[in-house]
DNA sequence: ACAACTAGTATACTTTTAGTAACCGAAGAG
DNA sequence: CTCTTCGGTTACTAAAAGTATACTAGTTGT
C-alpha cells in the first residue's frame, strides 16, 4: 500500500494508489471487526466450549447473534464445530488452527484496550 | 476477566464471573472496529492530511462516513482536528499521542490480514 | 407428570448503521 | 462569468444488527 497525495505545479491535488484494492486493515476488520465476533474467538482460545456455555459467557449478546457469528467464523475457517454424542448431543466449538493465528492479535487489542481512559471505557457500555 | 462455566455435582452449568463488564476485546473493537475507522487512522499514520485528501484516500467512504468517524475519533481523543488560515482554509487531520498508541494494534492486523488466504479476501469486497 | 436442559431455527419487529446524492458559501483559476 | 475546490451538512433510502418470543425434539432431574 503506498497510496499517497500529491500536488501538481497549478496546487491541483491527485491520488495515487488509492487503495485500488480494500486495505489490508479494512479487509481484517471486516473478518474480525463484527460485532461479538472477536469475543467469541477470545472465549474459545482455552478450549472447545459449548454453545449454550458460549452465549451466557458473551453476556449481552443473544443467541441468534452467536449463532449467525459462528456460522461466518466456521464458513471463514476460523472456527470448528463438533457435534458429540452424548446425550443429550452436545455441540463443540473450538479455534481451528487459522483461527488461533487471531489471538495474537487479539491479544494486542485486548492489552491495548486494558488501557482505555476510564471515560472512553464508560462510553461503550454494552456487554461482551 | 476470568470467566468461566463450571458443572455442578448434578450437572447443572453456572457461569462465574461472565463479562459484567464488556470485555476488553470487545471495548476496543467498539472503538476501532467501525467500519473505515482503521482505514482513517492507518491513513494518517505519516503525518497530518486534509479532509479531501482523506476522502479520496479511503477509496469506497463517502465524505459523510469520513466526517462522522473525524468527528468520532476526535470526541475520543485518537485525532486532532487543525484548522489552517490559509486560503482557502486548510483543515488537517492527525494523530494524536493517543491516537499512535492504536498503531501498534492496527499493525498487527495488517500483518495478519496480508497473509489471509485468497479465496477469503475476495469475499470481502469494498474498498478502503 | 412436569420442568428444565440440549442446540439451535423461525418469525416478527425495531433500531442502528451505512450509503447515495444533492447542496452550501467562500475563494481561485481560466 | 463559470468551473472547481475547500470542508463539510442535510435529507433520504437501504441494509445490517438487534430484540424478543416461540418452536423443535429428545433427556434428565424432581
Amino acid at each position: 500500500m503506498k497510496a499517497r497525495v500529491e500536488s501538481t505545479k497549478s496546487g491541483r491535488k491527485l491520488v495515487h494508489d488509492a487503495c485500488a484494492q480494500p486495505c489490508a486493515i479494512e479487509r481484517g476488520m471486516r473478518i474480525l471487526g463484527g460485532k461479538w465476533t472477536g469475543s467469541i474467538l477470545w472465549h474459545l482460545k482455552d478450549g472447545p466450549v459449548r454453545f449454550n456455555d458460549l452465549a451466557r459467557l458473551v453476556g449481552g449478546a443473544s443467541k441468534k447473534m452467536i449463532s449467525e457469528r459462528l456460522h461466518q467464523l466456521e464458513n471463514q475457517g476460523l472456527v470448528m464445530r463438533q457435534v458429540l454424542d452424548t446425550s443429550p448431543v452436545a455441540v463443540e466449538y473450538s479455534l481451528t488452527p487459522f483461527g488461533t493465528t487471531a489471538l495474537k492479535f487479539l491479544d494486542e487489542l485486548r492489552l491495548w484496550s486494558e488501557g482505555l481512559p476510564q471515560s472512553l471505557s464508560d462510553s461503550v457500555i454494552n456487554n461482551g
